[in-house]
DNA sequence: GCCGTTTTCGGCCCGACTGTTTTCAGTCG
């Protein structure tokens, strides 16, 4: 079983974590931090990298020894230093970090004084009400701790972008009524549209006159008393911070209308973007936060985010790209793409009705469509295999295919496409006979269950499946589930080459729980010439509107117009369908 | 431990906020 990034990324946390503890160099700490980074967020994986003879050490934050150590790790899972330091300081104390408000030198003493050694250690010792005793603590310490020991129990999984939106928004209307607001964005990863948050960075300026003091705390106190606020962690004048009862961290920042750009450039991160953009102007002699760019302490930009980027030469990077993926060499070469955005889409090419698991009838899901100014909207509901869902044999898909030729007479200005979500079964045959398959005018194909094989099976099954003359699209490619379910285990490269090659397209399921391609598939995909199909898979004619979610995605992904298929106009997406 | 148009040594972001202090250490982002 190949080490994966993120346990690579987590050993090397952790080791930071506890060498911390140990007071060790805080740049070599730090060093292990932005290398778990780099591997974290790296899209292919490190054993991917060795086996294709790559020098590790030319990633970013990356040296001779970390190269060295991902070495070891991947080829024996183990890193002995990690177990080293780990026998002279309690490995759980690495965890203990994670509390808010306790850092790696308030752990030490905690363990140094007190012997905790783990988080029940720590749980006993706030009850017991020892902490307080402790020099440097006082009640209020103690306190702070027995809560977010409770918080962090309760979980730190981050929040699908969906449910962030439905948290975050009765939030920003609530405080656009505050006395003094003017300018209100949510930022971070949020603004970045990443797939899952963290917390909310909420981002706000205030009218001219009141951003003094008074201005500024009548703000912070209006968010402080939304309803929904669990706990106040902080209240400043510029700074506030508290835990929704949905357990949500929400940080407030106002800044001054001056510093807007340079604000919403710092909060929307991300850190890495950022750090690469503050070298470039340190390069320059500008100073670069989120007050602004200063040159000798003199502001010269600053107001609005394009100013910042000027300042570096380069021109605006819209904010899905900001991740540290060569956006700023494409800046630099003047090569950034053109974002698909959600009015290029002209059809939706998975959707289900009643006929299966869908809510709505051929005719409803029709006229959402219309609606929504589509020009096509194709019909995939699933095959007989998926019983659970009154799959559709194929006597049932006849007729669902007569039906639609009816329906598409009265139709005007939409056009219904026959198409089937077909069962990829376990030999990588598709669930219905070709003879069904070709009168339709395109074929999704998912799999939908046999999660479990290898990564080489279920490759293959997959390759033999677009091999089918009918086959079109594949569906969902990964199967994950946001937070619930894990990916079956497929080598994306070779499912995309096999893609080009069969003349197949790679979909981007749009429902917010899966977004399944990921941006990083995303980027695979257009690197290697697989167009995409971004696809609601819409179980109900409402579940059509999680096309934005879809679009954001592929901008994360480097997407533009000309990648994505259902971009084309109904005549030129038939041509495409034609192997 | 990483990095280099100030290149193999000497830097490595820093401001806001809290709590425990009595002028500041610790944490966070």
């Amino acid at each position: 079983m190949p080490m994966h990034n993120s346990e690579i990324a987590d050993s090397f946390e952790r080791l930071a974590d506890l060498l911390e503890i140990e007071s060790a160099n805080p740049f070599r700490v730090r060093a292990y931090r932005n290398a778990a980074r780099t591997v974290r967020g790296y899209p292919r994986g490190m054993s991917d990298l060795l086996e294709d003879g790559e020098d590790l050490s030319e990633l970013p934050d990356i040296g001779k020894d970390l190269a060295e150590k991902i070495h070891v790790m991947v080829e024996t899972g183990k890193l002995p230093l990690l177990e080293e330091v780990e026998s002279r300081t309690p490995p759980a104390l690495s965890e203990l970090m994670k509390i808010e408000g306790l850092g790696a030198i308030r752990v030490k003493t905690l363990y140094k004084k007190l012997k905790v050694k783990s988080l029940d250690d720590l749980k006993t010792a706030a009850q017991d009400g020892k902490i307080r005793e402790v020099s440097g603590f006082g009640e209020k310490s103690e306190e702070k701790i027995r809560k977010h020991i409770e918080r962090y129990a309760g979980g730190q999984e981050r929040t699908k972008l969906m449910d962030a939106e439905d948290i975050a928004k009765p939030l920003v209307e609530y405080l656009k009524k505050a006395e003094g607001i003017k300018d209100i964005i949510i930022a971070g990863s949020y603004r970045r549209r990443k797939e899952t948050v963290g917390d909310l960075d909420i981002l706000v300026t205030a009218k001219r006159g009141l951003t003094g003091k008074k201005g500024e705390s009548s703000i912070m106190g209006h968010f402080t008393d939304y309803d929904e606020v669990d706990e106040v962690v902080s209240k400043g004048k510029t700074r506030s911070t508290v835990y929704l009862r949905s357990g949500m961290q929400v940080d407030l920042r106002v800044v001054p209308q001056v510093s807007y750009g340079a604000a919403q450039h710092y909060f929307t991160g991300s850190k890495s973007h950022n750090i690469a953009v503050r070298t470039m102007g340190v390069k320059k002699g500008y100073k670069i936060n989120e007050y602004g760019v200063f040159k000798g302490g003199k502001r010269i930009a600053g107001e609005t985010e394009k100013s910042v980027y000027e300042k570096v030469g380069l021109p605006y990077i819209p904010p899905e790209l900001r991740e540290s993926r060569g956006e700023l060499d494409a800046a630099k070469e003047g090569k950034l793409p053109k974002l698909i955005t959600l009015e290029d889409i002209r059809g939706n090419l998975h959707t289900h009705t009643k006929a299966t698991d869908g809510r709505n009838t051929l005719k409803e899901m029709a006229q959402a469509a219309s609606e929504l100014g589509y020009e096509y909207l194709g019909i995939t509901d699933h095959s007989k295999r998926l019983t659970v869902a009154k799959g559709l044999n194929k006597k049932r898909l006849l007729e669902q295919i007569e039906e639609i030729d009816k329906l598409n007479e009265k139709l005007d200005d939409i056009v219904l496409l026959k198409s089937i979500e077909v069962d990829i079964l376990e030999d990588g045959s598709l669930d219905l006979p070709d003879s069904v398959l070709k009168k339709l005018d395109y074929v999704v194909g998912s799999i939908h269950h046999k999660f479990d094989l290898s990564r080489k099976k279920q490759t293959e099954r997959i390759l033999k499946a677009m091999d089918n003359d009918y086959f079109s699209i594949l569906g969902h490619p990964s199967g994950r589930l946001i937070n619930e379910r894990d990916a079956y285990e497929i080598d994306l490269e070779k499912v995309l080459r096999g893609a080009r090659d069969s003349g197949c397209f790679i979909e981007l399921n749009a429902q917010p729980e899966r977004l399944d391609l990921t941006d990083d598939g995303c980027k695979m995909a257009k690197e290697m010439g697989v167009k995409i199909s971004i696809a609601t898979d819409a179980h109900s004619s409402s579940n059509l509107n999680y096309m934005r979610f879809g679009v954001d995605q592929a901008r994360r992904g480097w997407l533009e117009a000309k990648d994505v298929i259902n971009c084309r106009s109904l005549k030129e997406l038939k041509k495409l369908f034609k192997k």
